[in-house]
DNA sequence: GAAGACCTGCTA
DNA sequence: TAGCAGGTCTTC
């Protein structure tokens, strides 16, 4: 489900939701797999008792830091989810987790696939820049060295980390480029084109609140059931067969790097 | 690189 | 019923 826009306003409606100051009074762990390589005993004696104190992102990774060497990272996959709740504690149909915080607050992790996890680190390993903060002269430099297709790279955290399918294939549109161009081969235009249209996507649906496609449970929602208001702004991401919006022609779908990919094979190059 | 694994639910 | 899904890992 979520790439960085998604992550991010999770993350930002949990600092407005007020989690920053409260400490984690109890765990319940419904799908032992979400803490791994820790049991769900060792998890929680780890977590209970610690305060969340700042809420912050890398990539696709949320980071609650606690008052401790570690913080607890979480990490999202295809259809992991956060919603609050107060009152008695009241289990969801797909909630994994559940905290229990300060001041009467639970903050429920929901993940129909159960492909989300949890885990306690200072901070996530093997990720390259945020794409939020990339500037241009590492993305460039690692472009000129590397002979990768386009689309498989956007997709690689320790290039960029926070891309995923849905805006790898938008960036691509927008730059008019083609999802299985070398990197290697792209002149210093082109390169720059890639550059602002990875931050340009990254950022515009950042301040829509993220992207939800479909209208069922497994989609993308913010922290108060709502889809993301980028939906609308998708250019080729799902819409395969369909005319482009630029010149009109069916939108191609392929197979790369085991996702689905869809451009324009007429404004593509 | 490719393919399978991890999972469940929705759509055609 | 088959095929597909916002992601990543492991094993060729």
């Amino acid at each position: 489900m979520p790439e960085l826009p998604e992550v991010e306003t999770i993350r930002r409606q949990l600092c407005t939701a007020g989690l920053k100051g409260r400490t984690i009074e109890k765990v319940t762990i419904s799908w032992p797999r979400t803490v791994e390589p820790l049991s769900p005993a060792a998890f929680r004696k780890r977590v209970v008792g610690k305060t969340i104190e700042r809420l912050s992102r890398h990539g696709k990774w949320l980071i609650f830091e606690l008052d401790d060497i570690d913080n607890l990272l979480v990490h999202l996959r295809m259809t992991g989810g956060f919603s609050l709740s107060d009152g008695p504690l009241k289990k969801g149909p797909y909630d994994r987790a559940i905290f229990q915080l300060s001041g009467g607050m639970n903050l429920h992790f929901r993940d129909p696939r159960k492909f989300g996890r949890f885990r306690l680190a200072t901070f996530p390993l093997g990720l390259g820049p945020d794409a939020l903060e990339i500037t241009a002269r590492p993305f460039f430099q690692t472009l000129g060295k590397s002979n990768r297709m386009l689309k498989p790279l956007l997709l690689d955290q320790s290039f960029i980390a926070g891309v995923g399918n849905i805006y790898a294939d938008e960036a691509l549109f927008e730059a008019r480029l083609h999802p299985e161009r070398r990197a290697g081969s792209l002149n210093d235009d082109e390169k720059l084109a890639l550059y602002m249209a990875v931050t340009h996507v990254i950022r515009s649906a950042v301040e829509n609140g993220g992207t939800s496609l479909g209208n069922g449970q497994g989609n993308y929602v913010d922290l108060n059931g709502n889809f993301g208001g980028h939906r609308e702004k998708v250019k080729v991401y799902g819409r395969a067969g369909q005319p482009c919006v630029e010149c009109g022609a069916p939108l191609e779908k392929i197979t790369l790097a085991q996702r689905t990919t869809v451009f324009c094979s007429q404004c593509q190059e």
